[in-house]
RNA sequence: GGGGCUGUAGCUCAGUGGUUAGAGCAGGGGACUCAUAAUCCCUCGGUCGUGGGUUCGAUCCCCACCGGCCCUACCA
């Protein structure tokens, strides 16, 4: 049995969930569901990164310990989580005890194998910031966030070799070119690795909010160095060697392209330094940019609204789980920067959702109640839409494999089109009930169905309604990927209507 | 400053060294009335950012420029 072990980025608990994260998750999530549904074992891992100075100051500035406030935030992202129909199969926070415990083997291995040495750090210093610039990031020798100077100070920090990896990884990508994803953004981290490769101070003596390190107990890991390892945390390292053995390295790194430098130069780099294999494949996605001004006149507030101001929360108050997920599914390949709008979602959801998906299930239903008793009839072997089927059930899976949903969906559409056409070439509400009228909706039924075990990665609710009114028994969720194939729709169930499942949004609200 | 990406129809994007550059949406026309005024068919629409170069021939390769974006060492 295939394995596939997938992961979103753990998400900075100071943030409130917003759309960039609900893209990057719902992808994954998706993707998951697929090979789920294809039979793969799978492991899907999400979680939020609790450590460091800014949440250390958050919980001072109110009174809390940060532990308290660790606990409120990230129930934050489970809870956007929860809402949006996310199945992962394990949540990680940085804050508990079985990722301090991977966190010290991990980098002791690394510190045992030579690769971690004592220096001292000197660096321009942002006393309001507490935080390290380099002389580009400063305005004029001020701080680009205070204004303030930037005074020099220096501090005795752990270090880890990094520049003993510049051979190793470039020899690595080229040994294994498909490790990131898409190609450009590959070329990106290799192009960065040629540029040389400095060693990256890894602890934080003034600091005590995140993972002690066991060797110097005056200081603890700085906070992306612990962030990264919750990727094997997860997975049993230094406690569950067997599902260590299972689930790595063949995992797959969904993350955004600001983050290819930690994931694709340093963790495949501190994998080597600690004896293990660098992860198979890291998949990089690009952003979702708000263009225009466009959502500042529907969002509350004044001027330009930003993404990380919309709450995926209200989108689905608004418009509904399934139309959001399929949103981020459908409008943005995985790789590329895409717009987001509410226009879009609008449009994604009158076109796709409501005129075609929508429309379909319920046109279908009345002629089978009207002119088959309401009782499924048998599909035709030899019916056209068996070809449209098999090509969308290809392409959608080859896609979904790519890390391509929206071409998935895409091909998945194109079937529901297909469908629409066969219906209206055949007009089978203008026959009498018989053999002509049964041939056609049995067809109409099974690509239904069909259509229906395609969707699921994505709009698992809606998959769910479709398939009870389709009259099909069990959970659709359960049922895998190989009953795609034409043939599968049984003679004589009952197909019930039911309220639209996408009702039109008009366009002047 | 350095590195990387990007600029194709009104909008969002595909695409290939070679006959008329594609899709969806939007726009226009028609058909139909089972269906959520949905659907189906047809159609309008692009000097493929600008200027050079290589080539028998470039949207695609090279150079320069202009515009947008990302990274430059803790933001999906």
């Amino acid at each position: 049995m295939a394995r596939f072990y997938i992961t979103t980025p753990i998400y900075y608990v100071n943030d409130a969930p917003h759309v960039g994260h609900a893209y990057c998750t719902v992808n994954a999530d998706a993707l998951a569901r697929w090979h789920r549904q294809r039979g793969d074992e799978t492991y899907f891992l999400t979680g939020t990164d609790e450590h460091g100075q800014k949440v250390a100051d958050a919980a001072a500035a109110n009174g809390v310990s940060p532990q308290e406030w660790t606990d409120r935030y990230s129930a934050r992202f489970r809870a956007a989580w929860d809402d949006l129909d996310i199945a992962y199969d394990d949540y990680i926070r940085t804050t508990e005890d079985r990722h301090a415990t991977t966190v010290q083997k991990f980098l002791g291995a690394i510190y045992d194998n030579g690769y971690i040495y004592k220096g001292s750090y000197r660096g321009l210093y942002c006393v309001s910031c507490e935080d390290y610039y380099t002389a580009e990031a400063l305005h004029e020798g001020n701080c680009p966030v205070h204004g303030r100077p930037a005074v020099e100070m220096e501090e005795e920090n752990w270090f880890f070799r990094l520049s003993a990896f510049e051979d190793k990884l470039l020899e690595w990508y080229g040994a294994h070119p498909q490790a990131t994803t898409p190609d450009t953004k590959r070329n990106e981290a290799v192009a960065f690795i040629r540029g040389g490769l400095r060693d990256i101070s890894i602890t934080r003596r003034s600091l005590t909010w995140g993972v002690r390190v066991p060797w110097d107990s005056d200081q603890v890991f700085y906070v992306w160095y612990d962030a990264l390892v919750n990727y094997l945390t997860a997975i049993g390292y230094g406690t569950d060697d067997a599902k260590l053995a299972t689930w790595w390295p063949s995992v797959h790194h969904l993350i955004g392209k600001e983050i290819i430098r930690f994931h694709c130069v340093w963790w495949p780099a501190m994998c080597m330094a600690a004896g293990i294999e660098p992860p198979q494949h890291v998949h990089v996605h690009g952003w979702l940019l708000v263009g225009g001004q466009k959502l500042s006149k529907t969002m509350a507030g004044e001027g330009a609204v930003r993404l990380t101001d919309i709450a995926p929360q209200s989108l689905t108050a608004e418009y509904g789980v399934d139309p959001v997920r399929y949103y981020l599914l459908r409008d943005t390949p995985l790789g590329t920067d895409g717009d987001f709008s509410l226009e879009g979602i609008i449009s994604r959801y009158n076109t796709d959702l409501a005129n075609n998906l929508g429309n379909l299930v319920a046109r279908v239903a009345t002629v089978v109640g009207s002119k088959c008793g309401g009782v499924s009839p048998a599909s035709r072997d030899d019916s056209p839409l068996r070809i449209e089927s098999a090509a969308a059930v290809t392409t959608a899976a080859a896609a979904w494999e790519d890390f391509a949903p929206h071409a998935a969906l895409e091909a998945t559409w194109r079937l529901i089109g297909a469908t629409n056409a066969y219906l209206e070439q055949h007009a089978p509400w203008k026959m009498e009930p018989g053999p002509e009228v049964a041939a056609v909706m049995g067809d109409a039924l099974e690509a239904l169905r069909i259509i229906t075990l395609l969707i699921v990665p994505a709009m698992p609710s809606t998959a769910r309604e479709i398939w009870r009114r389709l009259g099909l028994t069990g959970d659709v969720h359960d049922v895998g990927w190989e009953a795609t194939s034409w043939g599968g729709f049984p003679v004589g169930v009952s197909v019930t209507k039911g309220e639209p499942l996408f009702p039109r949004i008009s366009s002047d609200s």
